[in-house]
DNA sequence: AAAGTGTTTGTATACGTATGCAAAGCATTA
DNA sequence: TAATGCTTTGCATACGTATACAAACACTTT
């Protein structure tokens, strides 16, 4: 009773009117008003009427709060992002959190700079109850995947995976796709072959690389250059392809692990007046939107963001509703998208 | 007592460990608990100690839900982005959630497409009961500022400003910019200018066409050319510019609403083989990273993004804390950044 | 030893909503 | 009319935490 007293009298209260005033001036009681709101529930037309009534005069909007603390979910899913810079993951962050959004869900961003700084904001993200994660190119701990699954917590990696752990993972099928790159390079006729790698530790990077060298090896390439991109920046890129340019034996096709990094080769290579795609092939990997500007026009591999991002909110809202789903994995084919930066073979 | 039973042993739960559990096992009532992880709160470093084990112990977490719905206060800020495709606001946003993410914030990112949608999401993001709201490159109506005002969440338009409304709003000085350019324009000789036109409603881009012609005019210049980009892509850059280009009397200079566009206009330029900076004077306004690179190395006015940031934040954050506070509004002062995409006086 | 001070602790209640349960309402059937 | 079933309603309680209040305690001072 003094607590009805209290919410009515008290107008000075931020947080609007609580569904006990809607209750009070519609004259029924509190369930009926949480009925009300609640789809599905049984309420009569007539005292939703005049619930909906009181609840538009006092300007009534639901605690979402309230309701998540019974409810054990908050209709949040948190991302972690930790490469701001890369508009790769502009884009699949845009995919992400619009598609949830039409799901009804709303979106908490974790910004990491290091994979470091995701171990230590990921507990207190989960303190806020989210629904699920997903994680962009960064890498889980096996002691932090344990530390979301105990609070039943279920993880995407995006692009990246990890065996041994219960997270589930969407990524490009990366091996595939630098296969097609190596196969695409020696048809058009390349000899020396290069790659300036993306993040030494990363599955991506890995995945690319390998696929990248042993379909080399496979069709009898035996020796390639290899130059590490370190951060895959713009500036690593051109960096390291100035290494590479500026040998004895300088290489005549580079596959680079980023589109960042084949612009800044590219802009390199002009700088040295070496002719792209004369003497020498680039090609890129994500497809964002500057390669398709005529001043690059780079020759890259598309990854297939639309689908990866679908897959990736599927298996999440798969894991959400049955916790002990086994750990999912999918690996989504990428293309090869011909542009002017490369010279390659016909078929 | 029967709640404490519950507590204890139904062990499927997925939410973990209570205070409730914590205090059972460390010997000691919830409200200790509460205390221990209650910075400044009374509690002997005897229970402390005791109350840390068991937490440890039990893998405690605190759950933030329930201390928003006692605190009235999340420590969430909800973050509105409209253009996702512009690099320019990635920066922005990247300050935002890192800055606020040190000040021990939180995002919840609302992703609309147009300004339509913002209205339909705000109300429901008012739900999560955020602290404060973040506007950037949209306009609010002031239908919405009401209702903010009305649930007590103060709001911070970004590079936006509307007057009337209860809406703080930190912009960069864009009048004064768009009269640097229109100067260091006509110290460089030029004659015939034109201005390539962002989204037509916003006071961004109204305030630079502005700060640009009443320079001109100040100057004794009574005629230049105006084209719309609509959607200020790179697209609609180069579609502006061909229309400028294709003319009789082509202009020697144009100034660009956005680097993105000034990059469509810079390619669209090299494909007429127009000479820049020779021919053609190009003048963009952002820096984005991208500007900066060899290909386009385009002169364009830097928005101070740290600075803006910075005091964004100050802003809300004395809103927060004071929320009767009169509306501020404060603009940044930005610096032209000269490279080679224009031709300019000494001075 | 008593009084006074400051610290620590437990009890009880509140935050705003959802929901199991039983009572009440209503319509249908025997 | 009584029995039956279905729908609607209110009561009570739970979710996990913070905090006002008073009781208990530990010291210091007289």
């Amino acid at each position: 009773m003094a607590q009805k007293d209290k919410s009515s009298t008290d107008e000075t209260r931020l947080s609007g009117a609580s569904q006990i005033d809607v209750a009070r001036l519609a004259g029924v009681s509190q369930a009926a008003v949480s009925r009300t709101f609640t789809p599905g529930a049984s309420v009569s037309a007539d005292t939703r009427a005049k619930v909906l009534a009181a609840a538009q005069q006092l300007g009534y909007r639901p605690n979402v709060i309230a309701r998540s603390l019974i409810k054990h979910s908050t209709n949040i899913i948190g991302i972690v992002i930790v490469r701001f810079w890369n508009p790769f993951y502009w884009r699949v962050f845009k995919e992400f959190t619009q598609k949830l959004q039409d799901l009804g869900y709303w979106t908490l961003l974790l910004n990491a700079s290091h994979d470091q700084e995701v171990e230590d904001t990921l507990p207190m993200a989960l303190q806020y109850q989210v629904d699920g994660i997903i994680i962009t190119s960064a890498t889980l701990s096996s002691r932090m995947a344990d530390e979301c699954v105990r609070t039943g917590t279920p993880v995407i990696l995006f692009n990246r995976y990890v065996l041994g752990t219960r997270a589930h993972a969407v990524c490009c099928d990366n091996v595939s796709a630098a296969r097609m790159v190596a196969d695409a390079l020696l048809d058009g006729g390349h000899e020396r072959l290069a790659y300036i790698a993306g993040e030494a530790g990363s599955s991506t990077n890995r995945d690319r690389e390998q696929g990248f060298t042993q379909r080399l090896q496979e069709r009898g390439y035996t020796s390639w250059l290899c130059e590490s991109g370190n951060e895959y920046t713009y500036e690593s890129g051109y960096a390291a392809a100035k290494r590479l340019l500026q040998r004895d034996d300088p290489p005549d096709a580079i596959f680079c692990f980023s589109d960042l990094i084949a612009m800044g080769t590219l802009d390199l290579a002009r700088e040295l007046g070496v002719k792209v795609p004369e003497d020498l092939s680039i090609i890129g990997f994500d497809d964002i939107a500057m390669a398709g500007w005529p001043s690059y026009s780079l020759t890259t591999v598309r990854q297939p963001i639309g689908r990866m991002v679908d897959t990736a909110i599927e298996t999440l809202m798969t894991a959400i509703e049955t916790p002990d789903i086994e750990t999912v994995m999918k690996w989504i084919p990428a293309e090869l998208v011909k542009r002017t930066s490369a010279r390659l073979g016909d078929r």
